[in-house]
DNA sequence: GTCTGTGAAGGGCTTCACAGCT
DNA sequence: AGCTGTGAAGCCCTTCACAGAC
């Protein structure tokens, strides 16, 4: 959903692992599946039982396992723990990100006690704010820190990911600040598009979206339903008339 | 990144628009940008200037109108207003979604505050919860209620869509008491796959999937950089003294 | 000349079917 | 026999380039 520019400076050099962009997305799915497995003592499991775990075909399954390389044995099934190492190295989840989040209203409270953070490598080392009332609290954890100190405080966090949940009109300056401590991933809940250089990858996530897309194919639904439910009842009538 | 099954059922008879879901996701995006011209008092836009302000391509943005039928003037631009309104039809944001939200923890209590719900059409008439401590307070404007009462509750206020922000362990009974009452579109904050019948609607919203996301393609791009940032620069050097 | 609307080319992802290993 | 790995076909979406309206 974020833009993926492709980045056309790609000199083509230097590749890691060439995996599709949908892919990735459906690969830390099957990494929440696999650690569930592991934690009912799961040893081996098949790609359909996986396939069904994680609500995709199975086909569509071992493609995506296909670009890790082999990963499982034919015949019998994938190495449930080893394959779930396989799939944090790919993702770069062994490198321990270190999460610095800024803003602390409700929404940012809400994430920083999410618990499926910590539990899948993310570490939230800081949190920030600019609002006078909440500097100081603390919150899962964490004492909320200044805004004014952000660049001198991220010299020591040195964070890999940036996570901006603040009001539509500083986010852009939030992202910009983000960028000047090189912060190169970041996760924006701000409802509005931002620009960043093109190295940095930005993320968006906008609730009122993803409510709008439900409302789009539930009105074409609840419509099919009210004229095609009914007429495949008249259908179904109609065919036990007619054989 | 919610399953399209692309319904095999679908008798092709009663179709209403016939819109990409990539389409769909991105017409939202239009909406808030032109939502936003309106309050600045602009009539007329162009394809680039909305193009630049959604961070997508003018092509793109022009292909994805073009679903929607004759919505410009050529050689002019788009009437702003038109245009919303346009779209905001295309969408089925006219009929005035009712959302019931069950679960009211930190996250469930974020999204009950967030404001860009009711800005676009989408009121929340309920909230439920288990337990007793949260039950009976008020949160943004209204009461949480028993989650005992929710079926009862439901043929009063006649939900058009459902959120779950409750945890793992009971997100798919809550699914499945959501589609007893008629709940066609729900949204999902719960990490796992919800299976639910073919014409109900589930999004998933997962956080620690987007952070994944963004771990990969950020250990990707810092490791070019690292290796083509300075390849970049030896070759920039390099052209210069060539040239 | 400017800007929209759109057929056509191109690329990426999904699906299928089956070869290959145990 | 069972299950994985994978080329090939098909589909959806994006991108391009230009015709068409003002």
């Amino acid at each position: 959903m974020t833009e993926q520019p492709s980045a056309p400076g790609d000199s083509g050099a230097v590749r890691s692992a060439d995996i599709p962009q949908a892919t990735v997305a459906r690969l830390a799915m099957y990494l929440r599946v696999l650690s569930a497995l592991v934690e009912d003592g799961t040893l081996i499991v098949s790609s359909d039982e996986l396939a069904l775990a994680a609500g995709v075909g199975s086909a569509k399954l071992r493609k995506d396992l296909s670009f890790l390389g082999p990963t499982g044995v034919r015949g019998v099934g994938y190495d449930v723990a080893r394959l779930r190492e396989r799939i944090e190295l790919a993702l770069g989840l062994d490198q321990g990100h270190r999460v610095v989040m800024v803003g602390v209203g409700s929404l940012g409270r809400a994430l920083a006690c999410y618990p499926g953070f910590a539990s899948r490598g993310f570490t939230i080392v800081g949190l920030f704010d600019a609002d006078p009332a909440v500097i100081g609290t603390v919150v899962g954890g964490l004492t909320v820190e200044d805004m004014a100190t952000f660049e001198t405080r991220c010299l020591d966090l040195d964070p890999t990911i940036g996570v901006i949940a603040v009001p539509e009109s500083v986010a852009q300056s939030i992202c910009d600040r983000l960028v000047g401590v090189d912060v190169r991933c970041i996760l924006s809940f701000a409802p509005q598009f931002l620009t960043a250089p093109e190295n940095v990858e930005v993320r968006r996530v906008d609730l009122a979206i993803e409510m709008q897309m439900l409302s789009f194919t539930g009105s074409r639904n609840t419509w099919a339903n009210e004229a095609t439910g009914d007429v495949a009842a008249h259908l179904a009538l109609a065919g036990a008339v007619q054989s």
